[in-house]
DNA sequence: TGTTTATTTGTGTCATCATACAAATATTAT
DNA sequence: ATAATATTTGTATGATGACACAAATAAACA
């Protein structure tokens, strides 16, 4: 009955689910979590926007936080493959990786159709 | 130039984007973040997975977790409209909003292909 | 060499959030 | 009315995260 013994359990052993479920075409909790953010979710915008492939100190220009700021938030959309970055020279370019993150995205919206029930097998 | 005389914000101010940018079929941050908590992403799974209306402490019985926090998590998800809640005597049932959440992802797998530039016009 | 510019990384601070537990509320049954 | 059960809400705590600023790294150029 999972008694609830623990006052303040530790943290360590909590969330390393990774693949959350049963559920093919969930996705992994961090990968919305890296979108989740509001600067996040405008950087990715903001390159969505220009369509091609924009260096850091560019980017930030366009948002009222440090360049750092902006250095860290695309680090955490390239870690999880939304952005792509190349260094040319000094500068490194990121960009959308379009095709893995609409395929994602389309991905999760499959699998809650699926899981409608009044949705018939073949319709 | 920005320069960045601001020691250390407030936090009040910053974040009611709301709508995030001139990109139809971008959902809002706080939608996002609703799915993006693995305790959440896991109860959303098993409400899909088992296809019908649960109550509350049915729901708990799958996670690690006290009744108190799967409450306010499913509370969480009502209000983004991911979940909808029926009252039947003591018991709230909690379901998916199927429609509505598959329509989120589509749109924005759609928007994230739009932008997409080898995509050409009508492909 | 040293200098400038682009980016990343170290570090401290404040805010937010997930959680447990307790208490309050609501509904049904005795 | 009292009791039992389901759910929500109050509250404190520890973890996480977004941020600014400084320092470190890297690359081009004098």
């Amino acid at each position: 009955m999972m008694t609830q013994i623990n006052k303040h359990l530790k943290k360590e052993q909590k969330n390393e689910d990774g693949g959350c479920c049963g559920i093919p075409g969930i996705p992994d909790p961090r990968f919305l979590k890296a979108v989740s953010d509001s600067t996040r979710l405008r950087i990715l915008a903001h390159l969505l926007e220009v369509k091609e492939p924009q260096m850091v100190s560019d980017i930030t220009k366009n948002f009222p936080v440090d360049v750092s700021v902006v250095s860290r938030h695309l680090a955490i959309l390239r870690n999880e493959g939304i952005l792509l970055a190349e260094k040319q020279g000094k500068e490194v370019y990121y960009s959308v990786r379009y095709e893995f993150l609409s395929s994602i995205f389309r991905g999760f919206a499959n699998a809650i159709e699926l899981c409608c029930p009044s949705k018939k097998k073949n319709e």
